[in-house]
DNA sequence: AACTCGGGGCA
DNA sequence: TGCCCAGAGTT
């Protein structure tokens, strides 16, 4: 069913208008990233890995308490750590990358968060979009994060296509209106688990953005 | 490109 | 019980 191919200034007129249709129905954006520190937003997007922002926020309430700096963290052994952050899941390996990012941060950076997507990635566990989140939210770089929320939804709506999140980043990047990329993830997630949902079938009835879609054109 | 780490939520 | 979750590293 290849349905011919939309010209990319129509893509960017109807994701303009998505976004702005979005932003009015989820109107308070970026309550999960509201975080202290560009060092405590790092901490945060890397516990994030497979587990809901929601969980993360818990988890993160008691330890940001208990550890306050690069040092707190590598103060302790591993597998206290690793009981601190356990219910985020992937607790080892997490744990692990994090003490040995906070001894990069404190050897290489003065033990600050660095401020360009090359050496936020050579952090141990910091890839890409933990780099781009931390970028876009701290530094006011711009950057398009893709997870599975963003590549579900703009499959789904014609926006891009594909799986490769690196290919998505880009096409997403042209398309961007320039004044939203901030915002975009947070919409993509909040719209994605309200109504364009994985598990369940996604409520189109509900959609506010239902005549942009091409599902149910 | 496929596989692993992993507890937790939800259908 | 099975599938999915604001990922990253290794092979």
């Amino acid at each position: 069913m290849p349905t011919k191919k939309e010209s990319t200034p129509k893509k960017k007129e109807r994701l303009s208008r998505i976004i702005t249709e979005l932003r009015q129905h989820y109107p308070e954006p970026r309550i999960a990233l509201d975080y202290s520190s560009p060092f405590e937003l790092l901490i945060a997007t890397m516990l994030s890995a497979q587990c809901t922002d929601e969980r993360v926020n818990q988890v993160t309430k008691a330890l940001f308490k208990k550890y306050r700096s690069p040092n707190d963290y590598i103060a302790v052994p591993q597998e206290e750590l690793e009981q601190d952050i356990f219910s985020t899941g992937f607790y080892k390996a997490k744990a692990k990358n994090i003490q040995s990012c906070c001894t990069r941060l404190l050897a290489d950076f003065d033990g600050e968060v660095p401020q360009t997507l090359e050496e936020l990635t050579s952090l141990a566990g910091v890839g890409r979009k933990t780099a781009n989140v931390v970028l876009s939210h701290c530094f006011d770089i711009p950057g398009v994060v893709v997870d599975t929320h963003v590549t579900r939804l703009v499959n789904r709506m014609g926006i891009a296509e594909g799986e490769d999140a690196v290919k998505l980043e880009f096409a997403l990047m042209k398309l961007m209106p320039s004044e939203v990329w901030r915002d975009f993830t947070h919409l993509m997630i909040m719209h994605g688990r309200a109504v364009c949902s994985a598990r369940s079938k996604p409520k189109c009835a509900e959609c506010p953005v239902a005549a942009d879609c091409p599902k149910l054109l």
